[in-house]
DNA sequence: AATTCGCCCTGTCGGC
DNA sequence: TGCCGACAGGGCGAAT
């Protein structure tokens, strides 16, 4: 699941390839990817725009180009690699005994490839998603920030001063579980199910917390938390725990750094007991019972 | 008005 | 060995 870290890897990364190159051919192999466009008008709509410029907007690549601005979200499984002049077609994947897909030079074009932006000299690049859980949609000019899906996102939390949010957009009143929060996307931009679990992990709340519970210093520990999880993210070009590769074709090294995602019933690194699974906001959570525990308030009731 | 639920999709894995 | 159901889950629109 690429969130916010994966997808600041993937546009530092990329930028230095394409910043300034022209798109040759743009080649949409699946037009469902595409949101309110006709798939036919795609291709004409980019061919010969610069790419001037790729920001990261929540978990939202933005690729401000001449006329318009080509914006991608990853979905699920989604990957954006680039591909250089002197690719070898047959230099793919390598399937390792344990099912992993080990990459060997960049992705390969397969039936999971559904853009590629052709930049002359035989450079591209590759969007491919398995699960075609992301998105490809074009904005007019520089309005962007104005399209709908994105309009509606919160802060970025890295830029956040803790205090001032605190006092204006925090839901201090809140019944819903804290968890659900930090994935609201219209809270903070770009918190999926990894860093939110890392951050209650890092603050010691359970995830089940009503956010109306928690108290000045929590929610102050838990914004910190959530930015050293994201910044440490980062640090470690991101998290590939499934599909989530760099634009290299290389994993990123976050999985190995992981306290609490994808470890239900191994050992808390910290105290040692079990860490428990459970369903909360209809998302697979990890906690520890001891290092989360439910506050003694909530315990009495 | 604020939350939750159902759905989209396909590769992987465990059980039989 | 092969089949099958469960599971993974971001975000939107519908339902509550």
């Amino acid at each position: 699941m690429p969130e916010l870290p994966e997808v600041e890897t993937i546009v530092r990364m990329l930028l230095p390839n394409v910043e300034g190159k022209r798109i040759e051919t743009a080649e949409l192999r699946l037009g469902r990817m595409l949101l309110d466009m006709d798939p036919g008008n795609f291709s004409a709509a980019l061919k010969g725009q610069s790419i001037d410029r790729i920001l990261r907007r929540g978990k939202y690549i933005v690729m401000e180009l001449t006329e318009c601005a080509l914006v991608i979200h990853l979905g699920m499984t989604g990957q954006l690699t680039f591909s250089p002049a002197d690719y070898v077609e047959n230099a793919g994947f390598v399937r390792t005994v344990t099912g992993m897909q080990k990459p060997k030079g960049v992705h390969p074009v397969d039936k999971h490839t559904h853009l590629i932006l052709w930049l002359g000299n035989g450079e591209r690049i590759l969007f491919r998603d398995p699960r075609t859980f992301g998105k490809i949609f074009l904005v007019p000019a520089r309005e962007w920030p104005k399209h709908p899906r994105l309009s509606i996102l919160g802060e970025e939390p890295l830029q956040l001063r803790i205090k001032p949010f605190l006092e204006t957009r925090f839901p201090a009143a809140s019944a819903r579980p804290v968890k659900a929060l930090l994935l609201d996307q219209s809270f903070l931009a770009g918190v999926g199910n990894i860093y939110a679990d890392e951050a209650l992990f890092r603050s010691g709340i359970h995830p089940q917390t009503p956010v109306r519970n928690l108290k000045e210093p929590e929610r102050v520990r838990l914004l910190e938390a959530v930015k050293e999880v994201l910044r440490k993210g980062i640090r470690n070009s991101g998290t590939s725990f499934s599909d989530y590769r760099k634009p290299d074709g290389t994993a990123g090294s976050n999985q190995e750094k992981l306290q609490v995602y994808g470890r239900g019933g191994e050992p808390c690194r910290k105290c040692r007991t079990p860490l428990r699974k459970s369903l909360v906001a209809q998302r697979g959570t990890v906690h520890c019972p001891v290092c989360q525990a439910k506050s003694a308030a909530r315990r009495k009731s």
